[in-house]
DNA sequence: ACCACATCCTAGCAACGCTAGACATCCTGT
DNA sequence: ACAGGATGTCTAGCGTTGCTAGGATGTGGT
């Protein structure tokens, strides 16, 4: 109604964005299990009960600093896929991207994939930024393939693999590049890549 | 050294698959979240620093777990090799069987593969039945092919990552098969598979 | 029979996610 | 201008977690 409403609403708007930035970066600079209600509250310099007047609890702060990222992750494949030279390096830019993402904010990436969220993921309440990334792994296959999404899920499960198998030191970390050439080359030749 | 003591190591030894064992019935029935020491000491009727007194801690609990379960995982796909008509078959059948273990163990395939663990990777201390499994991923390329390992280290990230973005709901359930289809094509059509 | 040792349990610590209820603060209507 | 009510925030605490110190209990060897 009044203007100070709307000033209280941008406050509160404010703030809950202010809990998700910091968040993602106390998980950043020391992991998400480092991420406890106590500890984020101190650094937003609020009591812990706010926490919970902005969130369900703590997998919802989660699940808020996963579609961030699931928007940074559209945006940076969609760069990558749109300065490639050719289409047909499009695939290899893409994929290139994706590992580059996961291993340079592995926190975030763990946000998004691994970590238990309340996100609905391929059904009618996917968050749009979360389209839009798969999207970008589509994109990448050509118009005329009917089995497209069939491409795209393959191709970001092996991505997933390699990422998350790298980064928890199941497979060594070197070699990454290797595997995205074999990976993608193997993709690519395909009937209709 | 006397017989008293060769019993004691006997009656401690057993005590010490039944916490491991426990643990995983406790997991696959309810899920990891659901095991607390609290309720496995309870199931296996002693007291909670009996546990402590046998591991170091959950962690070690879950890593003795997850190695179990890769000697049945090895032996798994080992026999999923060898049924297989012809060689060519041999790295479908072992796919197939990769994908079928993660999903009729959801629980033993987390503490093998998802869950934090000390177990160490892809290093000189690596457990010899983690080796055995993914060995047989390597066996079922040709032994003259000099990137035996690459290939294997990307088949199997390809699988880990479908299965646990299947098992986590965010690609459909279904369709596994036509992944596994169309990842199996695409590997195997190489200049030497 | 007695001592010494090993084994096991009770009890408790610090930290976790989360919440009820008291307190303060600010807007609103008369 | 001022009381009343709604809004917002904090203190304090509940139940549970992983883990451990220290005492009780009972067994084995001399």
């Amino acid at each position: 109604m009044s203007a100070i409403n709307e000033r209280r609403e941008r406050e509160r708007a404010h703030r809950h964005q202010l809990i998700i930035t910091t968040a993602r970066e106390l998980a950043e600079a020391e992991g998400w299990e480092a991420v406890t209600t106590r500890r984020l509250a101190e650094r937003v310099e609020y009591s812990q009960p706010v926490l919970y007047s902005h969130f369900n609890g703590k997998d919802a702060i989660v699940s808020a600093v996963a579609i961030d990222g699931f928007s940074e992750l559209a945006a940076h494949l969609r760069r990558a896929r749109q300065a490639a030279p050719e289409p047909g390096q499009a695939l290899r830019a893409v994929c290139r991207a994706y590992l580059e993402f996961a291993t340079e904010r592995p926190a975030l990436y763990q946000a998004m994939f691994v970590l238990p969220t309340d996100l609905k993921f391929a059904s009618a309440e996917t968050p749009p930024p979360l389209r839009a990334a798969f999207g970008e792994f589509v994109s990448c296959f050509r118009l005329d393939n009917e089995r497209r999404e069939l491409f795209a899920e393959v191709t970001w499960s092996a991505l997933h693999g390699m990422a998350v198998l790298s980064d928890s030191g199941r497979i060594p970390p070197d070699g990454q590049e290797e595997r995205l050439d074999f990976l993608v080359t193997q993709i690519a030749d395909s009937p209709a890549g």
